[in-house]
DNA sequence: CGATTTTTTGAATCATATCAACGTACGTGG
DNA sequence: CCACGTACGTTGATATGATTCAAAAAATCG
């Protein structure tokens, strides 16, 4: 249950089997099913969820009900509503399963007292930040400079595994373009060569 | 001279003076003129840098010579190229000063001993990356849900400090838009009201 | 002041969205 | 195991938001 947190953990900090062991501690466990939501909008978002197992997805909505996927988590991924979850106001985004996942949720007090008591914990956690955050950065960059097709090539480069296991339609959203455009564009590309 | 960077680390974490005491000595301070730049790209991002007073900007730019702002940075502020700065690898983006400014600047290496020795420093780096992680993934949900016109109202909105400093064709950049279309949306906004 | 940068405006064009329809795949209950 | 409903993908016609190119007006700077 624990192997694929212990490794990623592992590949990031020097954590000790004493400090691992504690830190499980912390954790529950939780088996969700695809399409079942584990955050909607305007509840508060309570935990931070690693992936064990499985797919998910954030994604808030518009006055038009259109969805938007602001990120993607598979296997060895976080997952979770950051503003919801570190300022404990309503959440602007939904989380649900787009296949059948197991996770592992940390709460915030635990969170906090995972980082306050296990240095390496905090470490990781930083760590993990730093990353997130230069890929956030690179995401934006791409969405004010480039063209959608351009985007859609980066994306299928950088996470092939998503483009397996996850339809068109929700590749699009994350894109930010229709489905419609998305089936041009790989008809284009397909063309092309 | 470290008076900004102190209130904001005390504003996030119970810091102590000694911490503080030792922890100003991994910074060198810099002043940078308008026009200067931290960074050019293919160089490495070798610093953190922390704006205590000035304004300065990191923008990529693509094949076409387009300039695309990717985050601005007023006092109080860090900056930097994560992506090259956690890597080693050449920076992709440009970093310079929109104002005369005066940054302190962390190298990797005091970096990571400060993160390593002053588990509050590294705490207030966790906290921040929460913060700017969750900045990023907003502007994210603005960029691929929203029109050009609702992203510069929310912009004003949670920007006046910017607004008032730094030039249209810039903010149009972070935008994601052209100068031209910034105009034009500021026209039909003073019309509407 | 003159020089440069920034902002505005107009006309034509482009990238992508929208609306609508149809075809295909899938999986669930009878 | 088939039939049906639902989800997904494609395509066409048209509309729209935003860009491009060009030029001039306005603001800022040394």
């Amino acid at each position: 249950m624990f192997t694929r947190l212990k490794k990623h953990m592992q590949e990031r900090v020097n954590i000790t089997e004493e400090e691992f062991t504690l830190a499980k501690t912390y954790f529950v466990s939780k088996k969700i099913r695809k399409r079942q939501y584990l955050l909607q909008e305007r509840d508060v978002c309570k935990s931070l969820a690693f992936v064990s197992n499985g797919a998910l997805r954030c994604y808030s909505t518009n006055d038009k009900a259109e969805e938007h996927i602001i990120q993607f988590a598979l296997e060895g991924w976080w997952i979770s509503d950051l503003q919801s979850f570190l300022t404990g106001n309503p959440a602007a985004n939904n989380i649900d399963a787009i296949e059948d996942s197991e996770l592992l949720l940390i709460e915030k007090k635990s969170y906090e007292i995972l980082c306050n008591t296990i240095p390496r914990c905090e470490q990781y956690f930083r760590i993990l930040l730093e990353k997130t955050n230069s890929a956030s950065l690179r995401r934006i960059s791409d969405l004010i400079g480039t063209l959608a097709e351009d985007r859609y090539l980066k994306f299928i480069d950088t996470y092939p595994e998503i483009v397996q296991r996850i339809p068109q339609n929700q590749i699009a959203s994350y894109l930010g373009i229709t489905p419609q455009s998305l089936s041009r564009i790989r008809k284009e590309l397909s063309i092309k060569r």
